[in-house]
Formats: structure tokens, sequence, C-alpha cells
RNA sequence: GCGGUCGUGGCGAAGUGGUUAACGCAUCGGAUUGUGAUUCCGACACUCGGGGGUUCAAUUCCCCUCGUCCGCCCCA
């Protein structure tokens, strides 16, 4: 083997492709009834653009983007998430201005890290993702969550956990920060070299460290949820009322940061609980981003989405044993005996597809028991042979696999044959 | 970035420092001059991820490299 694809991209094969198509149209319907239009944007971006929207700090920056220089050496950076450029785009195009705010968008497509591949980690991997912008009520949050949840619902998913917190607006954050560096300040050098750096930059990921996790310092540290402010804490709780009148179920965790630096307000992750998953579980995050339309220089414009891997949607059905995507299995199966006949079978393929049935025939020099065992494999329902005795009397027959049965028609009677039995079926 | 694992035909899987690298599945052909099963027969790896080294000799020993899978970090 020569060149193979590059370390941790894919391919898609045909036994695969039913499944992304079935989750693609699950995800388009959901879309149009929730009415989400879609937005596609470049694939590459100027990389100050994650700079400044995702977050200098974010491990997503500092160590994961493929960046390169183009031959007019700009920098660029295949998109490594989907809101930045979402954003960018909204400020471009002044879709603030539209008298319908907030504007929702939906994207799909392929996002780039570079990260050692793992179960459920691709260096480049698909991703839906929503954002809807413009709009601080909290039921637009309850709504962004409803419809992840109803994605992973209508594929038929039923292992999963919904995680909530809340951010607090910048207020809040601000004194919560504050109290942070002064609570691991004194004993700062204790700790992993990540979080001396994070103390400075953003204190609030220290929460999460895994690596320090049981340091007595975690433990005794300010909790967010003491710091939000009065507003802060109504909004959450207004989001969690309406979830809860759509009836989502949900658990608070407190220590729910997510990586990304323009969160504030409502922050989540969907996890799947399936038994045999890998390390890896959290299938969608997303929450509120107030301010980042700001920072890429639009007007005050409040946004929230998410962002979900179409990878691990996959990955969470096998988990569960929840089979989608069931291919479409061959209609007629045409033989022809030999050389001579190959073209009027040719012929008769066309002519059933142009009926709409779905027609194929050998391309492989194949003997007629060849071919059989060819129509067999591919689970065609009727086969119809052509030989010379058909060449003369013009008629064939039409035979159904799963019985054996054959009937007799004409050449010109074939595709109507096939379409009166087709709807018999049905 | 760190740790572990593995890399033999389309797939699965043995194997040994030495003349022709088991076997199973799949595929193709034939037995059965025009019909899918079974059975039987036959065909199918100048080569064991790549490069270098040790050796009279390496798929098997050593080094490097590429890649796989899994875990850590982090995330989707």
């Amino acid at each position: 083997m020569n060149i193979q694809a590059p370390r941790g991209t894919y391919d898609v094969l045909p036994d695969q492709s039913a499944k992304w198509q079935e989750v693609e149209q699950k995800i388009n319907e959901l879309c149009r009834l929730y009415q989400y239009k879609e937005i596609r944007t470049p694939i590459f971006e100027h990389t100050e653009l994650f700079q400044r929207g995702v977050g200098d700090t974010t491990d997503i920056v500092q160590k994961e983007m493929y960046t390169f220089q183009d031959r007019g050496e700009r920098s660029l950076t295949l998109r490594p998430e989907g809101t930045a450029s979402v954003v960018r785009s909204y400020v471009e195009n002044k879709l603030f201005g539209l008298p319908d705010q907030p504007v929702k968008l939906s994207y799909f497509g392929p996002m780039f890290r570079y990260e050692r591949p793992q179960a459920g980690r691709m260096r480049q991997f698909v991703q839906f993702g929503i954002e809807a912008i413009g709009s601080k009520d909290p039921a637009i949050d309850a709504e962004v969550i409803s419809l992840a949840m109803e994605v992973y619902r209508s594929v038929g998913l039923k292992r999963l956990r919904l995680v909530l917190n809340s951010l607090g607006d910048t207020e809040s954050r601000i004194a919560h920060k504050q109290a942070l560096i002064e609570h691991f300040e004194p004993r700062i050098e204790e700790f992993c070299s990540d979080c001396q750096t994070r103390l400075t930059k953003n204190p609030l990921r220290i929460l999460d460290c895994k690596v320090d996790r049981d340091h007595p310092l975690m433990e005794t540290a300010p909790s967010l949820s003491d710091y939000l402010n009065e507003e802060s804490r109504q909004y959450f709780e207004e989001v969690k009322g309406y979830l809860e009148e759509l009836g989502i179920d949900y658990v608070v965790d407190p220590n729910l940061v997510r990586g990304l630096d323009y969160y504030n307000h409502t922050a989540f992750e969907i996890m799947s609980d399936a038994e045999g998953f890998g390390a890896i579980t959290t299938l969608a995050g997303g929450g509120r981003y107030n301010g980042l339309v700001e920072d890429l220089g639009g007007p005050e414009s409040p946004g929230i989405g998410f962002a979900m891997s179409i990878e691990r949607l996959l990955l969470a059905l096998e988990m569960e044993k929840v089979e989608i995507g069931q291919s479409q299995n061959l209609e007629v199966y045409v033989v022809a005996m030999d050389q001579s006949t190959k073209k009027k079978a040719f012929s008769v393929v066309k002519d059933l597809r142009s009926n709409g049935i779905s027609a194929d025939m050998d391309f492989a020099g194949r003997k007629l028991k060849a071919q059989m065992k060819s129509a067999d494999r591919k689970k065609a329902a009727y086969v119809i042979v052509i030989g010379e005795s058909e060449m003369e009397s013009g008629r064939v027959a039409i035979k159904e696999m799963a019985t054996g049965e054959q009937q007799q028609v004409s050449f010109e009677e074939i595709a109507e044959t096939i379409q009166t039995k087709k709807s018999l079926e049905e």
C-alpha cells in the first residue's frame, strides 16, 4: 500500500454512506421544523478569526489548528469549529440588519483539528451545528438545546444525558475570576504548568483540569454558582423553566466550563451513557456567547448555539445497536447470455431505469451461472435472462428471486409488469 | 505533546534464522454447452508496512521510519 489517507482522516465507504445520508435527512427535516436555515461558509478562514473568535488561551488555538501560508503569504487556518465563521459571516453580510431577529442558522460540514486520533476523535470530522444570533431570550436557549436533543431522538438514541450550567454574565464572571485568582494564587506552584498559565489567562479552566483534580484547593474553590448576580441567576432559572416545560431532563453540573473562551450564561453538553463507548462520551456541546459578535466587529447581538459530531452520533448508534440507513436493494438484474444479446440487455436495463425501476447487469464478462449468483448477492428482486430464444420469440421470463416463479412477457411489457408487481407488494 | 498495542494475499488468521509462506472466508473457472443451494476439482502473496543493519542466509534478530488501534491531555 503506497498512499494512504492522511492520519486522522477516513473514507466513508459505500456501505456506510446510507447512514450518513439518513442522518442528514433527519437533520434537514428538523431544521425545517425549527426554521434554522443553512449557511455555508468557507472551510478555511484568516487565522486571526479563530484567534479572536475562539480565544487565544484555548487548546484549539494553542495547539490544534491546521494553519498554513498561502502563496500570497496570508496566514490561513482550516476551520476547527463553526461558530467563529458563522458570526464572521453574520457581521460581514450585515445579517444583523435583517428585520427578523434572531437570525437562525445551521451548518453541516468538516472541521479540522490537529490531534492524536482516537475512538471518536479525528483530525477531519463532521459537525452539524446551529446558531441563533440576535436574541437574549432564555426561551431560545431552550429551543437550541431542544433541537439538539431532537436530532438524537429522531435517529433512535436513548442513552443520553444533558449536562447544564450557567457561566453567568460578564460582571459575575469577573467577580468569580477575581475570587479564583485569590484562591489559587498562594499555592499555584503546586499545580500543573497548564494551570499556572490558566491562573492569569483564564482561571475558570483550572476547575476543569483533570491533572490537578484531587488537589485540596479544588474542593474549596469558589463556585461559579455563588457568584452569579441576580440577573444571571434569574436567566438560568428561566432557561431551566423552559426546558422543564418541554419535558427535557437535565442535570446541573457546576464544573461544566467548556473549552472555548466565548461562552457565558448557558453552557451545556450532551453525553452518551451507552455501554462500551470509548473514553470520549461528549456528543455535542454548546452555549451562549453574548459579546462574540461585538468582538468580531458587529453590533451587540447576543447568540447561542451548539455543535455536534456526526462521527460520535454514529458511534453512539453503534453502541446502542440502532440500525439506520437501510440501503435500497436492486429491483431488476438483467442477464445477457452472451455478447450477441448484451446490447439488447443493455437497452432493457436503460428502459427499466427510465421507468423509475432500479436495474443493473453484468459488466465483468461473467457466465450465466455467475451472473445469477451476482444477482443473488445484490439481492435483486427480479431477474430477466436474455438469450437466443428470447431474441427469436420476443418474449422473456421475469423471475421472482424470492419464490423462483417466472412470468412470460414481451419485451415491451417488462417495465409495466415490474411496476405492477412492485405496487402489489406495497 | 506523552504512554501502551499492533502492522503477513480482498477479509480473517498460522508460521519458522535456511530449498515451493499453512489454513479459513470471499472471488473466478470447471464438474452441470441457458438460471441463484450443496458438494467436488482447479486458480488466486517473486512476498510478509517501508528503509537500513547483523548473518553464508531474514517474514522471523537489531535500529530507524511510516501507519493502526487504545489510553492521557482536551474536546465535537
